[in-house]
DNA sequence: GATGAATGAGTCTTCATTCAT
DNA sequence: TATGAATGAAGACTCATTCAT
C-alpha cells in the first residue's frame, strides 16, 4: 500500500521530468535507453545462437518489458540494424582514421588485419544476426550492410593506393585487392568461429600479412601470373 | 497341417525374395528421390533465405508432400547434411584430383580459386543453412563441416608444401596459409553474394592470384614485413 | 534375374494354393496371418508404450508390409480389438472352466486371484492400448470389453454363490462382491505395473486372500460393520 | 550529466517497484488462469478420451487461444501435471486429516472407501491422461506419481496400524493391505468408468465394506485360508 | 494378395507483435 | 510510457490409411 503510494509518486514524477521538457532530456533518456538495449543484444549474442535471439530475451537481459522494446525499434529487424551499427560504427571510424594516420601503407594493412582478426566471436555472432533478422535481406538491411561494406572497401582501397603512389606496392586495381582482402579477414574469422580455433588472432594476423604482402613466390619480383 | 507347412514355406520365401528385387529397384528410386529433394532444397534457397528453407517449402518444391520427406530423410537436419554432402563432395574430390595434377603449384591453386569463386550463390546460402539447421551447430553437422573444411585446407596445402620443395614459393606454414587462402575465397563469396556484385568469377579470381603469388608489394622479395 | 523367375513361379503356386481351394486352405491362411500379427502387437507391446504401438512397428515385427494389415484388419482398432480378444479369450476359458472345477470356492477365488495378479505386464499394456485405440469408447470397443467383463464378474459370482450355498460363505450381493474383486485385482495390477513392484504376485495373491476371506477384522464373526 | 543520474535512480526504482505491486494482483491473476486452465483440462477429459487432450482443445475450452497456455505452463506435461496435483491434492489432505480423526478404524476406512469410490469419472481419465502424457511415464510424472500413491498407501496403513494395535484387526502386513485396498478402489472406479454402471457410489462402499471387514467366509475366524 | 511410397491431418511448441491497463 | 498477457501464424515431426504396381 505505502508502496502503491510511492510508485505512483515515482510515476508522475518520471511524467513531469519526461514530457515537460521535451528535448534533451527525452532524447538523453531514449538514447540511454537505446543502448542499454544494444548491449542487451549483445549479452544475448554471449549465451545464445542468433536463432535464440529472442525479443523476449533481450527484454529480460535489459530488465525491461517486452513491450518497451516497441517503443524504442519499430520490430526486431531495427533493433539488430541499430546494434549491428553501433557496433561496427566505432571500428569504422578507427579503420577511417587509420587511412590519415601516420604510418607506412603495409603497416596500416596490419593494423587493419589485426583489428578484424581480433574481433570477438559476438562479433561474428552478430554478423549472422543481422542476416537471420526476420525477412533478412530487406531492401534496408542490404543498402546499409552494402554501404558499411563500401566504407569498408574504400578505405583499405585508399591505403593501397597510397602505397601504390609512394612506389612501393605493385600496380594493382586497388578496388577489388580491398576487397579481397576483406573477404579474407571475414573468411578467415568465419572459419576460426566454426571450428573453434584456438590460434589466437596475433598468429593469423602474422600469416596474413607474409601472405598479402609478399605473395606465396619467393621474390615474386615482376614475374607474371597467368593473364 | 501338411498345408500348413507348405504354406509356411511358400510365405518364408516370398518374404525374403519379394522384396530382395525390388530392393534394386527401390534403391534406384530411393536415390532419384532424395537428389530429387536435393534439387528441391537448392531451389528453396535460390528464392529464400536458409531460415526459410522448410520442410514443407521443400516439399512443395519437390512436388512431393511433407511427409514423404520423411521417408526419406528422418529429419531435417540430415535432408540438410545430404544437401551439403552432396553439393560439396565433388568439388572435393576435384580438389583432391587437383593435388596430383600436372600442372604447376601456382596453375594448381589459381584453377582451386576459379573453383572456388564460382561456386553459385545457392553454395554460400548451404553453409548458412548448415549453420542454422535447427539446433545450429549439433556435433554432427559441427564434425562433417569440420572435416571437410579440413580436407579442403589440407589439399590446399599439400599444392603449397609442393611449390616450397619444388623452390619456387616462399617458406611458410603450409598449412596456415592454405586456411589463409580458403577464408579468403569464401569471404569473398559472402561478399559477392550479400552485395550482388556483378564482377565475374574470372575477374575476382585474376586479382586474387595476383595478390596470392605476388603480394601487394612490388618486387616484395625477401625484403622483411614486420615481425 | 533368375531370383525374379523364381518369384514368379512362387506367386502363381500362390495364387494357384491360394484361390483354387477357397475354404479351409485360405482361411488357415487367414488365421495363421492373423495371430502371426497378434503375436506382432504383443511383441511391439514389450519394448514400446502403447501409444507408441504403430502399424509401421507392428508391420515390422511381423515381418509383413504395413499395407498387409489391412487386408487382414480394416483398421488399427480392428487389430487391437482382435489382438485383445485373442489374448483374453483363453483366460476367460480357463476362468469359465474354473467355475465347475473340483475344489472349494475358497480355492477356487484364490486359483483366479493368482491367475489374475500373474498376468505379465504385457496384459496391462494391452489394457491401456485398447483404451487407446485411436477412436476410443466406440460402441464396438465398449460392447466386446463390456461382455467380457460381465463374464468374468458372472464367473466369479457363480463361485461365490456356489460358496454362500455350501454354508461357508457369508451370504452377500455375489454379483457385487465379484465385481469388486475384479477391480482390486485390476487395480492391484496397474499399481504394479506403474510402480514397478517387485512384490512377486505369488506374495500379491497371499496378502489378497487373507483379506479377502476373513477380512480386516479378526474374528469377524457375525459382528455388524456399519450399515 | 546530473539529468543522467536522476534519470537512472528513477528508473531503476521503477524498475523495482513497478514490478513489485503489480506482483500480488500479477499472481493473483495467473493463479486464477492456472484454475481456470485445469477446469478447462477437466471439461475436455468430459467429452474427450485422455489420449485427445489436446493443447489446442484446452485453450478452445479455457477460452483462450492455444499459445496462452504456454505462458502458464511449460508444456504439456507441466499442465497435467500441474492438474493432477491440483485434483488429488485436496483428496490426499482429507485423507491424510482422517487418518487422526475421531472415528474407528473401520469407520476411517469406510469414509475413505466411500471418498474414493465416489470420485468423478474425469479423475480415472486423468490417472489416464497422466499416464500418457507425450513420453508416458518421465521421470518427472512416474516420481510425482508414485510418491502421490505412497501417502495413500501410508495413510491407509497407518490406519490399519491403528486397528490392530487397538486389538481388532487381523494382524496383518499393513503396507500389503493398504496397497490392496487401493487397488481394489482404483479398479472398481475404472470398472464403474468403462462400463458405464449405475451402481450409486453409496451401493458400491458398503459391498466393499462387508468385504474388508469381515471376508467372504461367514464367521472367518481364525480359520486358516492356505497357506 | 503383398508392397511400401505417398499422403495430409493433427500435435506440440516458439515467438514476433499487439494492446488494454 | 511501461507492462506483459494474449495472440496466431509458423514450423518440425508422426502416423493411420490409401493405392498403384
Amino acid at each position: 500500500m505505502t508502496d502503491a503510494f510511492i510508485i505512483v509518486n515515482i510515476w508522475s514524477l518520471q511524467g513531469i521530468l519526461m514530457t515537460r521538457i521535451p528535448g534533451s532530456r527525452k532524447e538523453a533518456w531514449e538514447k540511454m535507453m537505446k543502448e542499454s538495449l544494444c548491449d542487451a543484444v549483445i549479452e544475448v549474442l554471449k549465451s545464445h545462437k542468433p536463432e535464440k535471439l529472442t525479443m523476449e530475451r533481450v527484454a529480460e537481459a535489459a530488465g525491461v518489458s517486452k513491450g518497451t522494446l516497441y517503443n524504442y525499434f519499430r520490430n526486431k529487424e531495427e533493433l539488430i540494424l541499430y546494434v549491428v551499427a553501433k557496433t561496427f560504427e566505432p571500428l569504422l571510424e578507427r579503420l577511417e582514421e587509420l587511412v590519415h594516420a601516420s604510418q607506412t601503407p603495409v603497416e596500416k594493412i596490419e593494423t587493419f588485419v589485426r583489428m578484424a582478426l581480433s574481433l570477438p566471436d559476438t562479433h561474428g555472432q552478430l554478423f549472422r544476426a543481422i542476416l537471420e533478422s526476420e525477412e533478412g535481406l530487406t531492401p534496408k538491411v542490404y543498402h546499409e550492410g552494402a554501404e558499411r561494406r563500401m566504407r569498408v572497401v574504400s578505405a583499405i582501397s585508399r591505403i593501397i593506393d597510397e602505397g601504390i603512389q609512394a612506389g612501393g606496392f605493385r600496380k594493382t586495381n586497388s578496388m577489388k585487392a580491398a576487397a579481397m582482402i576483406l573477404g579474407a579477414v571475414i573468411g578467415r574469422n568465419m572459419l576460426r568461429f566454426q571450428s573453434g580455433e584456438s590460434e589466437t588472432s596475433d598468429e593469423a594476423a602474422g600469416e596474413f600479412m607474409e601472405i598479402f604482402i609478399h605473395g606465396l613466390v619467393a621474390g615474386g619480383g615482376p614475374g607474371e601470373v597467368k593473364e
